[in-house]
DNA sequence: TCCATAGGCAAGTATTTGCTTGCTAATATA
DNA sequence: TATATTAGCAAGCAAATACTTGCCTATGGA
């Protein structure tokens, strides 16, 4: 469980995109995010290196505990990747919704069922 | 190789992001697609179902010939996830412009080093 | 000072990934 | 019809993932 340090690796697990999530609320030492998952504090613990590693999060010691926060900068690499290729979706939206004036325009029309 | 058909996962790996990059240009058939990487035929072709496993790329037969094509609708999924912390990035850009502006300030104001 | 709490490290395991080689089937073309 | 091309399937493999359990070290409060 190392080895690769990639934001779109690191946001491919459903767990640590709830991790973040959870920090994007508030920071929060590395237990008591571990109690909001169903799994041990080890596996949790493991996620959050990685999510550090890759730059996602950001830890600070305060005494004996680690304070985990949310530091979402590199997400914009997934945004501006993903944005590409927007006009791909919104191309089909547009023709849906033109298929959906169309049913409109249909009813309006006569034949009211 | 197989079992995880999220679309988080099916763009974490630089291969399968690559060919939807080429796809996103122009629709290809599977052998022409695998020439444009340094792996095997089959190799490229396990990406290729990964992906339209996803609903990234729609295959349709044509002669002995299977047509990709990009059906990229599903990024909107990682496009909305990705949106919900743009706040977060753009907050802190914002800051940087505002230390910028600052330094651009102080230099006006004499000491010019 | 003693003990509870926070949390890291190491080793071990099952599963998944990413890739290979070898083979076969179907469709085109000479 | 014989041959080349497209592309799937199956088995095999090393590495990475996602976890676990067990242990050990700090820090902080009673």
């Amino acid at each position: 469980m190392e080895a690769r340090r990639d934001v779109f690796q690191a946001i491919a697990d459903p767990t640590r995109r709830e991790i973040l999530d959870l920090l994007s609320g508030q920071p929060l030492n590395v237990n008591t995010v571990a109690e909001r998952f169903d799994m041990t504090r080890q596996a949790v613990s493991l996620h959050v290196k990685i999510l550090s590693e890759c730059g996602l999060i950001v830890l600070r010691q305060q005494g004996r505990e680690r304070i985990c926060e949310a530091q979402l900068d590199k997400l914009r690499e997934v945004a501006q990747w993903v944005e590409r290729y927007r006009q791909f979706w919104e191309q089909h939206l547009d023709s849906l919704e033109q298929y959906l004036d169309h049913l409109q325009k249909q009813k309006k029309h006569g034949r009211k069922k």
